[in-house]
DNA sequence: CCAGACGTTGTT
DNA sequence: GTCTGG
DNA sequence: CCAGACGTTGTT
DNA sequence: GTCTGG
């Protein structure tokens, strides 16, 4: 496994939305070592607006991170199966997101993120307990918006997706691997990159 | 008080 | 920066 | 998962 | 033996 990542985001600026690459692993910005982010890919929805890594963040800088799918690992008697996940009629979708600044003491600057989590949906429980949260398109702009205060509404985004809206099947696996998919016209490398439990492919253009 | 943690999953 | 655990 | 703790109060 | 912390 690789010890960082960058995955693609989106989020919003002062100009409007941008997208940008992310280091995979979020480093709150008191970090005393980039390697804090080892630990932070997932931030779990029920305890996000508190915890000292994360609430920060989820004030202001929250993101979504798009997909095309993800995988998760059924454990079976002694191995693993691998499982690919998508929403169904929808070729991409995005997880909710943060993001956050970070600066060594040397002067390095890093912008991380990480992807929240939360309990799997009645569909996927059976193969893994945990699940990253999926946001509506209509949800995208309450997300987005540093300015919204209201944590009420927005902890009410971070839900299970519902879970007719899913479908999935196994897979075998192959680290490293990579297909190319064609999505509203253009050509792209969707990559399988696995990180522990969860597991993002996306986008990137292909070259 | 004050040093040390601050995070997730659970094989790779 | 703030919380917690010893 | 697996190693290590397993207890209380709370400054000097 | 069981819980917890890494």
């Amino acid at each position: 496994m690789r010890t960082s990542q960058e995955v693609p985001a989106i989020r919003q600026a002062e100009a409007g939305r941008e997208a940008v690459l992310l280091r995979w692993g979020l480093i709150p910005y008191w970090a005393k070592d980039e390697k804090f982010g080892y630990h932070t890919i997932n931030a779990r929805a029920e305890t996000v607006d508190r915890k000292p890594a994360f609430r920060s963040a989820f004030k202001r800088r929250r993101c979504l991170i798009p997909a095309t799918g993800f995988y998760e690992w059924k454990k079976l008697n002694r191995h693993k199966q691998p499982y690919h996940i998508r929403v169904k009629d929808r070729e991409l979708f995005a997880f909710a997101g943060l993001w956050e600044h970070w600066r060594s003491p040397e002067g390095k600057a890093i912008e991380s993120c990480t992807i929240i989590v939360t309990d799997a949906n009645e569909v996927l429980k059976p193969i893994h307990d945990r699940m990253p949260v999926i946001l509506d398109p209509g949800d995208y702009d309450t997300w987005l918006d540093p300015d919204n205060r209201d944590v009420d509404r927005l902890r009410s985004l971070l839900r299970p997706y519902p879970p007719n809206r899913m479908e999935f099947w196994p897979v075998s696996w192959k680290a490293g691997s990579l297909h190319m998919i064609r999505l509203r016209g253009l050509q792209l490398a969707e990559a399988v990159i696995p990180a522990r439990c969860t597991v993002l492919f996306l986008l990137s253009p292909y070259r």
